[in-house]
DNA sequence: CCAATTGAGGAACGTTCGTTCTTGACTGAT
DNA sequence: ATCAGTCAAGAACGAACGTTCCTCAATTGG
């Protein structure tokens, strides 16, 4: 039944989700995609439908393969340095170049960002036992760290001072 | 000597301010500029260079009329709390944008943008006597919260939780 | 071994991009 | 009144974009 696939289609959605963690998804191109993840243009319209659909897959992969985890170490983090911790470490380039630069121009990954942000929060939520909005809090504080490449152990400094939360 | 300018070039330069912090700066096409900024297309290549030479300007207008102004009131904030509130309630959405795309892939918006997060780090860490790791985690902390458009007043759950450290 | 099906390969599509060119209108100084 | 200089207006440029098409190679079922 038909010649057989030269090329893994989860070794190229990881290497998809590398290359759009890395830059905008205007900056990377089907050109690209196509050099660097060792699927030919035919193949991948035909299994992705389209860049955007393919930005998709790769976006859901992140988050089952890179958030899920997360989500369920912070199940059992003693305190709010641990979660902060947790966070910023992660990589999660991905998820926050997907909040900030495609969500407001794409609600589908508007909302897959949002349901991965919400499951980071309840989860922080339920291990410290802190109200919702601190959670939120202490999310959007890691992100924050992350954002700037946590120069110098920058998360450390405030982990260390947020102990008292737990 | 020639005839007389029929835009404000500093309105322009506020307008495509707006824009780039609006969406990804690949997302904002010359047209888009031309269009909403009330500029020709010449007079925007006679005035500005090129589209990054009116992303670069524009941005420099941002952080001398959003961020420089922060960054002063920064100066005479009592505590932790009072700066957080003061930076989650800032207008930074071309800031943020710039840090998380642009700068990656443009050098000169990346030293913009460090020694405008550098700024705001020493007035916290200047008002609040605390060291600079700290003082980051905090410039850091209030710009996660409003990559996610602080939901909920989210910053203020975590100001009255850092009170203690002022 | 042939027919049918699927992927690989690469050229080519129309569109949109950032940028430049050409033309004409307006201004101030001579 | 004229001339040089600036701006407006919009057509047009080549390049790059995402996408599609066509042809050939490889694999499996009859």
């Amino acid at each position: 039944m038909g010649r057989t696939r030269t090329f893994d289609e989860d070794e190229v959605v990881r290497a998809a989700a590398t290359l759009f963690g890395g830059r905008a998804y205007d900056g990377v191109s089907v050109d690209d995609l196509v050099t660097h993840l060792g699927v030919h243009r035919n193949s991948l319209y035909k299994t992705f439908g389209s860049k955007r659909g393919l930005y998709l897959v790769a976006l859901r992969r992140h988050l089952a393969h890179d958030v899920r985890p997360l989500v369920d170490a912070l199940g059992s983090a003693p305190d709010a340095a641990s979660a902060l911790r947790l966070i910023t470490s992660a990589d999660l380039g991905l998820l926050l170049l997907a909040a900030v630069e495609r969500a407001p121009a794409d609600t589908e990954v508007a909302a897959e960002v949002a349901a991965a942000l919400d499951a980071v929060d309840q989860a922080v939520a339920d291990a410290l036992g802190v109200p919702a909005d601190l959670a939120a809090a202490l999310t959007s504080a890691a992100l924050g760290i992350l954002l700037r490449g946590n120069p110098h152990g920058v998360g450390t400094a405030l982990a260390h001072r947020l102990d008292p939360l737990g």
